[in-house]
DNA sequence: CACGAATATGCCTTGACAGGTATATTCCTA
DNA sequence: TAGGAATATACCTGTCAAGGCATATTCGTG
């Protein structure tokens, strides 16, 4: 599970255009270079990081690839946050108490 | 909700370590520092990237600045990723049947 | 109030990466 | 099988971000 490469993919605001673009449906290159406005060139190496990350996968049909999202990365993604949960169930901020705790010398280290 | 703003922040390693480190409980610069063997001004500025992502807060004591998560991007996050739960619950892959469909000639357009 | 501890900031260098453009590749069809 | 459509790749260029190091800043304490 290597979440960096995830979040790095996702960090380019046109790949994280195309990933949501994607999670509607699966679309070929050019459909996607259309809607976001960009170029083809451009489409095709973002979606090569976004393939190398794992976040989507091709099929060919003709000349054309269709580029879909790939479910493994987002759920790690989900299983990663979930850890985190407790951060905002808790009431959160438990900085004063810990900050206390500190003042008792070095406790901390 | 600027999602690739934490995407971008949390997609350099050792600021993803730092993360990981401060879910357990908050701690001062110098901690962070010895704990991941990094120099301190380092992790001054990941942790100044950190923050203008919202996803730490700092809390002074003494001359010591004590670093804690923060709720609200990585609740967004989890929002996010939650849109996307259908991808693995649906069997994904519908890749099939939308080719299917795109062979009948630019429906898709 | 000088000193030291803890942290932030500034400057420099280097490497990675995104866009632009041209070109290679693949595959269908007349 | 030549031509064109759809996509990938190569090369160049500019920008930006991260590390290293020196230094400024802040604050408690003798």
């Amino acid at each position: 599970m290597n979440a960096t490469a995830t979040f790095s993919a996702l960090a380019e605001p046109n790949r994280f255009q195309i990933v949501e673009l994607l999670r509607q449906r699966p679309l070929a290159v050019g459909q996607i270079a259309e809607r976001l406005k960009l170029q083809q060139p451009q489409v095709s190496k973002h979606l090569r990081v976004l393939s190398e990350a794992g976040l989507v996968g091709a099929r060919p049909v003709a000349q054309q690839r269709i580029y879909a999202l790939r479910a493994e990365p987002l759920r790690e993604l989900d299983e990663w946050v979930e850890r985190y949960r407790g951060i905002w169930e808790d009431r959160m901020d438990r900085l004063d108490e810990i900050v206390e705790g500190m003042k008792r010398k070095e406790r901390t280290k």
